[in-house]
DNA sequence: GCACTCTGGCTTGTGTACAATGCGACCTGT
DNA sequence: ACAGGTCGCATTGTACACAAGCCAGAGTGC
């Protein structure tokens, strides 16, 4: 009914996300990065049964990833209907892009204070590893890696609540990524990370922040929020037939 | 062992909370409660089983609410251990507060541009009920009304992640205020909510921003997070005697 | 022929039993 | 007497069985 999934044996510990942790993380690791990778389409369902037998663990296990996968905002979950891979709506992605260009500023602007110089060693790392994903054509492995770039950021900036916060977005931004970016370009040039990094070591604050403004720019315009191609919210897709009567027509309510 | 809770029939749906929802938002919405009443010190064990037999569900339900409570920092949760209330430390608090400044900022210009009069009407509404419960010298539900207040800005605001992010970082600050708050004066006065509400609706962004700012300095200057009183984080209560060498001597183990 | 209802199957929600882990008490040896 | 180790209990982690709720298809009446 879906696209198959891999199946995968349950002694198959160390995927490819590389999280060797307990077992819900390696569920959560490796739907998260189908989803990125887009080998689950957005609106698939996520049978719990299914996925409990693909990864040789009980429905209590399935349960636990999905339920973490839908506070990052990646899974929707619809009480006694099954949980599916979220399809965030334009008005939903803007959202989320504006909440990212508040705290990513905060962010570089903390990192430039408290970022250490192991955290900048790690972080030219990351981005030699997108370089290298993106060479080598894996697209979804950039994408996700570009989004560890960021969330290692927020790591450099200590501050326990926005790295939640950041984990959230950098979550949600991925999959807005792997659903609306137009075509082929590399979606997050790594040039750009090199650049904030050196602005970052340098203790420039009005230069990271500067950098970082611009990166959430280039971000913003790949994608074409403004008309996306296909639609299954048929509120949008026949917006232009609806009369505007007020806001309050359908306040948060979807499909 | 611990304090004792109040028993509590099953059919006690509509708790002092009043949210009418499914069970685990009655566990959740009870226990958030009589963590912010101080009810439940932290640092208190909070067993599954005797929750469930308390509230007459089974651990899976407990289970679930606990889950949430962790993700919103309000509850610690340990491996093989065991949830416990959180006690956050006083960097943990300085975290939060920072976090909450920027994020308050940005809610507030929202608000300007976004806010309905419906919406501004139910937070007048809400400040009267805060004024309500510190007359009747409920500091508990003061205290609760008192986030509800700022999270209710943060859905004026109409940005989901920004709801989402703002009701953790409420959550986890109303449990710093009850940990730290020095003594007997009203943490958040209601007349500044007012004050702030009136910016808003003259959509005056400059103002309402400043307002907040000095808002949220108020509640800062009412925490004594300097000096705390006592602590249970040994590290913390010895690091005089500690030689700081390094920063990882115990990346975030407490306890 | 169309629409409405009822029923059957399948999926999720909840409770419970069993396994595994951690903690504390006791016991023993030095 | 104290340190170390071992055993047992208590609590959490996981799997599974049953209950409840949706959804689709067949059947029937208009």
């Amino acid at each position: 009914m879906n696209e198959q999934l891999q199946p995968l044996k349950k002694q198959t510990r160390a995927g490819k996300a590389g999280r060797s942790g307990t077992q819900d993380d390696i569920v959560y690791a490796h739907i998260f990065e189908a989803i990125l990778e887009q080998r689950l389409a957005p609106g698939t369902k996520l049978s719990e049964e299914a996925l409990g037998e693909i990864f040789g663990v009980s429905r209590t296990i399935i349960r636990r990833a999905l339920s973490r996968l839908a506070h990052e905002g990646v899974v929707l979950l619809r009480p006694n209907r099954g949980a599916v891979v979220a399809s965030p709506s334009v008005e939903e992605a803007r959202q989320v892009f504006l909440a990212r260009r508040l705290v990513e500023k905060a962010i570089t602007e903390l990192a430039v204070v408290h970022a250490t110089a192991e955290d900048l060693l790690q972080l030219r790392k990351m981005v030699q590893d997108e370089r290298d994903s993106f060479s080598r054509g894996d697209r979804g492995a950039g994408i996700r890696l570009s989004g560890e770039f960021h969330l290692k950021l927020a790591e450099a900036a200590k501050n326990a609540p926005l790295i939640s916060f950041q984990r959230s977005l950098v979550s949600q931004t991925s999959l807005i990524i792997a659903q609306y970016e137009s075509g082929n370009r590399s979606h997050c040039s790594y040039d750009e990370h090199m650049q904030l990094i050196d602005a970052i070591e340098a203790r420039d604050a009005t230069q990271a922040v500067h950098l970082m403004m611009h990166h959430m720019d280039h971000i913003d315009s790949k994608l074409n929020l403004d008309e996306e191609s296909a639609s299954d919210d048929l509120h949008a897709v026949f917006s232009h037939l609806l009369q505007t009567k007020g806001k309050s027509t359908r306040p948060s309510a979807k499909l």
